[in-house]
DNA sequence: CCTCCTGCGTTGAAAATTCAACGGAAATTC
DNA sequence: GAATTTCCGTTGAATTTTCAACGCAGGAGG
């Protein structure tokens, strides 16, 4: 895949740096360009975390499978975000959940240390794009106590809607999509798929919601509505 | 309360700072010294995130109300950790949680622009504590993943069970002790505090776990079970 | 020493989730 | 284009959780 300079100056990770630096900069920090199939594991749960990946297209998911069977959807990330950052710049060093492409996905791939010590050319931006890194891993921090939010809902319905609402209020209107499937959005929301039909179905009935596979419509809102 | 050196260094925020700077170091970032009663609330939820706490003496922990009622309990910081250190570095600059103090504690707040910019001073070991700080953030990421590996069991059983076996663990002992009363472990793990003593009863019956207050002990685990 | 209050454990009934199974629709594959 | 697989919605029974209430023990405070 060819990456475009457009695409990489929406990754967070470059904030404030100009976009004629962007190739030389990723030369310097050795990026590699990967590319994954649907379904596939890019990073397998406990292995060495000692790389930052920026997803160019594609979605990949934070997948933690436990000793019971159940599947729980950490996160998912869409273009073009950093995953498994948090991991490597960790102690720990062992990633805790599976990293899969949900879709085809193209993606680059930097050895963590290469971003956290100073490089060999003594690049100016390397400060900044340390300042960066920063703030993206105190926002999935933020990320993951609102997953949290969501999931500490008693029941199925309170936690859906949490979530819905959430997502309408991010995309600022009432008309959004999600990036997940009946049984991905359940593992997301920690509660039975089966369940969630049900409850989804009786939310249309009662005029709450409309659906039609991922694209959502909260009904009886006070916000903008408007189809795109 | 005096602040001891020895307290200082043993905070991972200042790993490879050498003792005798720490004073001048603290000067330096403006470090103001507070001390809270138990229960009371340190910070509220909803308010700009500035700062960076460190907490000294005492117990503190992140909290979460939602508008049911549900009250959730993200994390408990013992000394001599960083507390709200992510939601100062986030872009978002509200905090998610209340703060609020289980037990009398004291506690340091630093601006943390202080610290995410270089200081007039030039002071050399800035980066350094740049460097700690998004280790710090990113164990906190880890910790939010473990918690969500938790909740996601499916029973009480299944939740306390792996929380229990977590701390074990860590403490790497059958025998240890939790920052939570009833009523805080439940909502820590999510459940319902009265099926959670019925269930820690059925299990005490069931010759799998023991325990008194806060004071627990798992049996039949491949596992050193000392007495101090 | 007595009273008040908080935390803990128990119980029973109501409500919700989980689990297994099925049919249909849509997408994928050959 | 036919077969196959995947995804979705529904249903009913079994299991759990939730909720409200109560008694008791221990500590705090007067």
């Amino acid at each position: 895949m060819t990456i475009s300079a457009d695409l990489l100056t929406r990754c967070p990770l470059f904030d404030g740096i100009s976009p004629e630096d962007l190739p030389g900069m990723l030369a310097c920090l050795g990026a590699r360009s990967m590319r994954a199939d649907k379904g596939s594991v890019i990073l397998r749960e406990g292995s060495p975390a000692k790389d930052v990946g920026i997803l160019l297209s594609g979605c990949v998911q934070l997948i933690r499978t436990d000793f019971a069977g159940n599947r729980t959807i950490m996160m998912s990330i869409t273009p073009v975000k950093l995953f498994a950052e948090s991991f490597s710049c960790s102690k720990a060093g062992l990633l805790p959940v599976d990293v899969i492409a949900s879709e085809e996905s193209d993606y680059l791939l930097i050895d963590c240390r290469r971003i956290m010590t100073a490089c060999t050319h003594a690049c100016s931006f390397h400060s900044r794009i340390i300042f960066n890194l920063l703030q993206i891993v105190a926002d999935k921090n933020l990320a993951l106590h609102q997953r949290a939010l969501i999931t500490a809902g008693r029941s199925t319905r309170e936690k859906l809607m949490t979530y819905l609402l959430i997502q309408a209020k991010e995309a600022n209107n009432a008309r959004f999509s999600i990036p997940f499937d009946r049984q991905g959005l359940a593992d997301y929301l920690e509660v039975d798929r089966s369940g969630l039909c049900a409850e989804m179905s009786k939310l249309k009935k009662e005029g709450v919601l409309d659906y039609y596979k991922s694209d959502f419509r909260l009904l009886n809102l006070p916000m903008q509505d408007t189809i795109e």
